[in-house]
DNA sequence: CTGAAAGCGCTTACAG
DNA sequence: CTGAAAGCGCTTACAG
């Protein structure tokens, strides 16, 4: 049965066919498809028509087959399969692996005996290097042990990067100290904190940010408006009604991820404290539960797609030098962060004069 | 400089190493590693012990350049990159991809006007067949279009299928239905229930499975109970107000899906009604937010995981058989669904004598 | 049941 | 700048 080529078929268009209909060689058209400079602009052009008159497009299989770079096994070892990073590192990482023409291999684990089980499954599967979302990219044990059996390890989203292990993240630092700037700039000058998991890297520098915006704004920070919470809702939601059922609450509270500051949200419901109008609120990290609740988080936005995207390419470049019998130097990549502004944050309420515009009151009250 | 061969690189060893070390001509490691049948028990056991002593793994990339389902481009055209289903969705596509040794493409699309460019973008890249999550299943142009550029097509997760387009999903009459009769079996019978979105074809038949249950039970639905919504946290917020404010509430409402009964969790704090001891709440996908809340919702797990894998095996057969040129025939898969029961659900007030145990109480009252 | 040969679509390394 | 040849690691198709 003789094999169709229309243009829907384009799978089957190979780069002879090009170069057939080009009339050149098929190495020229490897060069065109490859940016390489070394071909004159005539024959270019020529390519570049047939490629689009045939609808060409590489098969990625075949070009990794020969580059050597062919079947690189990239593992992306996680702990939390809901967490709303993995989607979105996932998003980019697929996108720059099929780029690349390497695979991505999902693993899951859970406790710390579970990760060393988890890593044994990665190395038996013949893995080239390991990617490591958070919470595990502060894992000393698993780093260790990925870096003894010499597999390439680049840390995803880790506040603390480790010098002798790549790290692709945002300034945690920075992030806070822009969000507390915000808030004062709002006029608020009652501001309380909610600090994350202890055992995280980003919970110390998160809060060492605020800190630094208190301070350069010759505010104090009241102790009892610091809480601490465990970056979970349920944490959040503990420590908000402590927060809100103070007889001199803040004016502003500032969770350190977006789980806490949802529940900072539902509490300020249950006691009638509207937001933005009485209370402002606000989070980290843009994970999508700040914009699923009402109103939604004004929160530092992490660019976790482009960050997915650049730790596959990290370690796609840590690999290829590894393979070369090459010293790999570790990379570090900090990417920018951004403060998304929303209907949960306002200004202060002895600014506000007005009474409250009737779109952003609370729908309980 | 020489090639280093540790156990640790593993990537490199070939078929060939492996033949060599068992003595056996590379075919036979072919056929051990591709589950052929056709191989002696005692070449058998040399290659698989071969294979073990050189931790050898399969090249997938070049596995598919010979095996002519070289870089199938499998699109995945989805409209919410933060739904919580498209991370589970690339979960299970992805490991199933990396095992079929194809490419998983994501293309993101807004409105229908986008979603026409998207499928011209697809197309252009050379896809090979294309995946619809939710709401993009439901969406008939975007079928027509694929289908009249000869793209296979598999709908996720929709709740009509059309028999002429594959589809892998759950039933989710029979789910709302299971969900229906444990809220009955609790003791409940003045039950609420607040609709997903219109335009979604899960809403209606979730809609259908709850009734069923009423009146197999011989129970009737108050209409002040039955609540419109759009599946947002946001219109939950609102129909679950609207509810819970009624003279005479229900004892237990059913919401559509997660967002919604989050909602309506947080609804309920404001208006201190206790849950599940006042009020139980149930919710439908098991979405991360489900176990986000506190207390963390009952609610319908789907596989979503499984589903994803599911999809791309469906697409994968239906390449191969439309790349054939043999007529395709649309494939459905219709997976289990399980009732998760969760602490946002208990027993009706007025069976529950027993004051509630402190560790249900809400933290707010 | 087993294996030597040819080929998948691309790129590397070598000649012009 | 251009192209014919050889090869990537695997499988298909053909012989034994």
């Amino acid at each position: 049965m003789p094999r169709l080529k229309s243009a829907t078929q384009s799978a089957n268009v190979t780069i002879h066919d090009v170069a057939a209909h080009a009339g050149v060689g098929s190495m020229t058209v490897s060069r065109v498809i490859n940016q390489n400079v070394r071909v004159s602009d005539a024959l270019r052009a020529k390519v570049m028509a047939s490629i689009k008159a045939l609808n060409y497009s590489v098969n990625m299989a075949a070009r990794s087959t020969r580059s050597g770079m062919g079947g690189v096994r990239i593992g992306i070892l996680y702990s939390n399969p809901s967490s709303s990073y993995l989607n979105e590192v996932m998003l980019g990482g697929l996108e720059q692996s099929s780029r690349l023409g390497c695979q991505l291999i999902l693993e899951k684990c859970g406790g710390l005996a579970s990760q060393k089980a988890a890593v044994k499954r990665l190395l038996a599967g013949g893995i080239d290097g390991v990617i490591l979302p958070p919470p595990l990219c502060d894992s000393q044990a698993t780093v260790n042990m990925l870096s003894a059996a010499g597999i390439p390890v680049v840390a995803l989203a880790t506040a603390k990067p480790l010098a002798e292990v790549s790290a692709v993240r945002i300034d945690d630092f920075q992030g806070a100290l822009k969000m507390t700037r915000y808030l004062i700039g709002l006029g608020h000058t009652k501001i309380g904190f909610i600090k994350g998991d202890p055992n995280h890297t980003p919970t110390q520098l998160r809060y060492e940010g605020f800190l630094a915006g208190i301070s350069e704004a010759n505010l104090t920070v009241n102790p009892a408006w610091i809480k601490d919470g465990l970056f979970t809702y349920r944490s959040g939601l503990e420590a908000g009604r402590e927060l809100l059922e103070l007889r001199k609450r803040p004016t502003a509270i500032f969770a350190s991820n977006d789980d806490m500051a949802a529940a900072v949200v539902a509490v300020a419901h249950g006691l009638h404290i509207r937001i933005p109008h009485d209370l402002s609120v606000c989070g980290f990290d843009d994970t999508p539960i700040a914009s699923t609740v009402w109103p939604e988080l004004t929160t530092i936005h992490q660019p976790i797609v482009a960050m997915g995207r650049s730790s596959v390419s990290t370690i796609f470049e840590m690999i290829k030098t590894h393979k070369s019998a090459k010293m790999s130097k570790p990379i570090h990549h900090l990417m920018k962060f951004t403060l998304i502004e929303r209907g949960s944050t306002g200004k202060a309420p002895y600014l506000a004069s007005q009474p409250p515009s009737t779109g952003r009151v609370m729908p309980l009250t």
